[in-house]
DNA sequence: GCCAACGTTGGC
DNA sequence: GCCAACGTTGGC
């Protein structure tokens, strides 16, 4: 089993928003970088632990946990001309971007970045490295554990 | 294959 | 709104 960080813009789904879904299951379409790609389609399996992180919000920080709850199908939205996310070099015979379904364990107290980079058990994680921007990065166990530990 | 220009991310 | 950092695009 495998951890992970992903990132979600709370105006677009946040987790409260994932509380309120049917199941309590959200697909995570529109992700348009290839290495978050690949992590989604290649590695990430159902059961593997999420940390559901607000991102570019006043508050960023890890708001809940998630799961993967299904492993990686194409992404519809790369199909639909009218959607945001359209890839017109995407074909349902040829797809680019996939995307897993990810589902709510609980949500937490949100522990805000500041708070994330004030700890030195922490300060490896990619989510604290200057210029990072990828919106799913894999979390060591150790991490994971220290992280739930003081939620 | 190089690399400049451009677009996006995301914290502040 | 600013801007640093990074990814992608496309001409050559």
């Amino acid at each position: 089993m495998r951890y992970w960080l992903m990132k979600s813009e709370p105006s677009d789904v946040s987790i409260d928003d994932l509380a309120a879904m049917p199941n309590q299951s959200v697909a995570w379409y529109g992700v348009r970088n290839y290495q978050a790609r690949n992590f989604m389609r290649d590695q990430m399996k159902p059961g593997d632990k999420v940390l559901f992180y607000h991102s570019s919000c006043a508050q960023p920080g890890i708001a809940g946990l998630a799961e993967v709850s299904v492993r990686a199908y194409p992404d519809a939205t790369q199909f639909d001309p009218r959607n945001e996310y359209f890839d017109p070099k995407a074909t349902p015979e040829t797809p680019r971007w996939f995307n897993v379904d990810v589902k709510l364990v609980r949500k937490t107290r949100l522990m805000p970045l500041s708070e994330i980079r004030g700890y030195p058990e922490l300060a490896n994680m990619r989510i604290l490295q200057r210029g990072n921007r990828l919106s799913i990065t894999p979390v060591d166990p150790l991490e994971y554990a220290f992280i739930v530990r003081h939620l």
